[in-house]
DNA sequence: AGTTAGTGGAGAGAATCTCTCCGCTTCTGC
DNA sequence: GCAGAAGCGGAGAGATTCTCTCCACTAACT
């Protein structure tokens, strides 16, 4: 912990606030106590609504959810896409700090993976993703963000790897693809059925798979193997296509 | 297979059609082959829809994506349950022939298990759920349907874990709702990362962690355990609730 | 080749979603 | 406490999307 930069609240001075006070991008400069604790209630709602039903969701439910008037919601996130550019920050931020914490904190190099598994789970790291690539400009801020996040992962798998403990023909895709695929709530009959409980139990059978037991080999994976490379490949393209269709060359 | 009775298209006389012509609930009577050939790719199409944009997708989008008109498709199925059962009754019985032929191939219990799981993957078993509960008015046939794969799964997977090749602490619910997980598409990078073929390779993973290998506890799974009988008693929990909404006693 | 089941698409009407405006409430500094 | 300002909720206009029908045309069976 401790290099959060999520809500940054400095109580003495406020340098970062813009000169006309409109708070780019959703960031709280210098706020009120409750309206810094409607603008998290208004990002753990919208994380949640995104991941049921995609970044294309209603705002409306999205503040319903929160418990606020959609006016509020609209205030502090002046687009959908600062909206959903504030989750991933949160998203990203949370993690990274994970990450730090789960390497102290861990037995060995399996258990601070699977460890990261649970709380990425918990904390829904699904949300950053239908983001993540495609739905919001990078900026610089929510790049340097990005790489924060995967370049730790891909050595948290790197190191149970090298330590046997994890097969090594597995690949960060292997890792998060699945998370956020856990994070998902099954439809319908997941309410029904106690779904977040299931799903960390689903991710412990997976991290069985997982494992490399003394059997040297057991079988090989067919491909592909996702790689965090091939993250940042479509990511460039992506982002290229962007630039392409609505930035520098103007006719 | 053989006990197939999704598209009967009994070629000579057609004593299941109503007088009216109306092939009631979307199923085919006596069709012409142009019709019988659209509506399976109304049904396809459908399953996929349903799948990544959830059961209250626009019916354009599903009408667009058969390659059929809006019209064909308001004509065969005459509003969204209908199409939806369509679609159930479908996945249910290819899978249910799927189960049985999986057991004639298979070299053992596990390669019989792992065998169908990649099938009702491939079959996206995931479209029969949203609906499965919640959704569509279960009539006798649909429910028979939905008992007699159930069932035959439940089977597969005690067997294997009798011949000791599966770690007996896994239920149904760990097998047909981790394959519904894997269903679903990825948000976003999902369709630039290869999909398909993805899911099929985290699906391996997760076989190895079902696995019993030598290895005689592992480690306890957290519950819950959720087996056939949890799905039966929402399953009947809900009818009694759709009963109790419109259905015996009126106000 | 004639008959008729089947087809596509335009478009009316309904439903939903976005986003702003304005009067009221709640915090904060004194 | 009190004044002032920052924040709040919700109604509603306008735009968009979705559902479902009608009708002139096409292609499959006999």
């Amino acid at each position: 912990m401790g290099a959060a930069a999520d809500p940054p609240q400095t109580p003495g001075k406020t340098p970062g606030t813009t000169p006309d006070g409109s708070a780019p991008g959703g960031r709280p400069g210098r706020m009120r106590a409750d309206a810094l604790r409607n603008r998290r209630l208004i990002l753990d709602a919208a994380r949640d609504v995104f991941i049921e039903a995609g970044p294309d969701a209603p705002l409306d439910e999205i503040a319903r959810r929160a418990g606020v008037g959609i006016a509020t919601l609209y205030r502090r996130f002046p687009d959908r896409d600062a909206l959903i550019r504030g989750v991933v920050m949160h998203t990203f931020t949370v993690l990274s700090d994970t990450v730090q914490a789960v390497r102290e904190e861990a037995a060995d190099p399996f258990d601070a993976l699977r460890r990261f598994m649970h709380v990425a789970l918990d904390e829904k790291i699904g949300a950053a993703m239908p983001a993540l690539v495609g739905r919001v400009v990078f900026d610089d801020e929510l790049d340097n963000a990005r790489r924060g996040l995967g370049s730790p992962i891909e050595e948290l798998l790197r190191d149970a790897q090298a330590a046997g403990l994890v097969r090594p023909d597995v690949a960060f895709g292997d890792i998060t693809l699945m998370v956020i695929r856990l994070c998902r709530p099954l439809p319908a009959v997941a309410k029904l059925l106690v779904d977040d409980r299931l799903a960390h139990r689903q991710l412990d059978i997976y991290l069985d798979g997982l494992r490399s037991d003394g059997t040297p080999a057991r079988h090989s994976l067919p491909p592909p193997l996702v790689t965090l490379a091939d993250f940042d490949r479509i990511r460039a393209e992506l982002h290229a296509a962007h630039e392409d269709e609505n930035g520098s060359a103007p006719g």
